[in-house]
DNA sequence: CATAATTTTTAGCTTGTGCTAAAATATATC
DNA sequence: GATATATTTTAGCACAAGCTAAAAATTATG
């Protein structure tokens, strides 16, 4: 509907693209410092800087030298967007086109700058309009607003506690496969049957009676939600 | 940055595979005038001369300055790669997202740009690696390597003749829709009913005995061949 | 074949997006 | 509060691709 596409309004550049999600993406709703953002994208901090007040021209962030930005209104619409149609897109690859979890984002990444607003909604469509990509993370609606996620870092999670993956943190492939390889996946319902609050290490058994023991940085990368 | 970084060798801009896949359509296997490109990419002439110096660089074309440009073996070779590209996406937007021919082409043109090749071969398997496109022109195989097409426009046609329609023209989408509305598309038979080598129009009749009756251009829009 | 028309190239400018090096500001430490 | 460290900005430059206007080469016409 609306949107750069179908109403012929110019369209975003990749690079313009990019910066919004990287703002969205480092500054969780505040705001993300020059540094912040050059190191999300590979770019040096002059660089951002200079991109930054283009940005505002276009009314995409707020930015004040030396205190950060933020998204405007309409460059966290636009930043979710582009959200919708990664994570749509990656529910493709992988549930049709074979895809394993490694190979999915860069692919991803590319494909989100260059797909209409025609082609997400009927790829929802095609895909069932999923809430969720695979990777357990929600995908925003076609307006631009997204379901609140109240999923903790299993890491948080107590002894005894009955819960269910609810997502795991894409950034790392290997911490990826690891999980995927036991199927520690999104959905999966866990019993906590131990924490160690020296090392943080933690214990849980699945349904399947399998124990699995996890270090602290594994147990802050999976997300559950009590079961 | 510019639009790099994948499957080994570092990718060609947008615009840098646009200008090889106008110098293959506009001169069909020989070579093409900057002014064909110029009029093909809705681009200054002098922006042509400028990028075919840097294709030529780029080992891409051989150039002559006032006499135009030609392919190189390895030019030829992406520029097949792109028509690959272009015509499994189309085959997948028409046949599994509910694309009308219409809004087929502007998509496929971004996104055969952005998908790599892993993705290609992927949905080739997905279509299962059909040999032509919905509108009947050949798909390319990986190796940039094409089947001879050998149709004749319908116009040249003689009366009597039984044939069958194995690709329509791109170029116009009314003329598309025409043909679409009507059941004139790839596959059908038809028997050709009249020529008329005054005005050039012919009429045909399909295989529900309907009649059709085509002026000069359309009979040059529809290619055929032997049945 | 000389001149007119067309096509192509050259020269010089613009915009977007990146870079480095140096200067300015903010933050942290004594 | 003064100084050291870290961050950010400014200034100046590069390169891809586009543009226009003027010059040069090619092709067509009388």
């Amino acid at each position: 509907m609306n949107g750069v596409v179908s109403e012929g309004g110019s369209r975003l550049s990749v690079s313009t693209e990019d910066y919004l999600k990287a703002i969205w993406a480092v500054g969780r709703g505040g705001s993300a410092s020059t540094k912040e953002i050059s190191e999300h994208l590979s770019v040096a901090p002059a660089s951002v800087t200079n991109m930054l007040g283009r940005l505002q021209e276009m009314g995409l962030v707020r930015y004040e030298r030396y205190r950060g930005a933020s998204l405007t209104e309409r460059g966290y619409r636009e930043a979710l967007r582009l959200v919708r149609k990664h994570r749509l897109i990656e529910t493709f690859l992988l549930e049709h086109l074979g895809y394993s979890w490694q190979e999915v984002h860069e692919e991803a990444e590319r494909l989100e700058h260059a797909v209409s607003d025609l082609f997400t909604e009927r790829l929802a469509e095609y895909l069932g309009h999923p809430g969720r990509d695979p990777h357990g993370d929600p995908i925003p609606a076609p307006d631009g607003t997204m379901e609140r996620q109240e999923a903790r870092p299993l890491a948080e999670a107590a002894a005894g506690e009955r819960v269910r993956i609810s997502r795991v943190d894409q950034s790392s492939p290997e911490v990826l496969e690891y999980f995927g390889e036991r199927g520690l996946v999104p959905g999966r319902r866990l019993r906590v049957t131990e924490t160690r609050k020296l090392d943080g290490v933690i214990a849980v058994e699945d349904e399947e009676g399998n124990s699995h023991t996890l270090g602290a940085p594994l147990a802050r990368s999976v997300f559950v939600e009590a079961d």
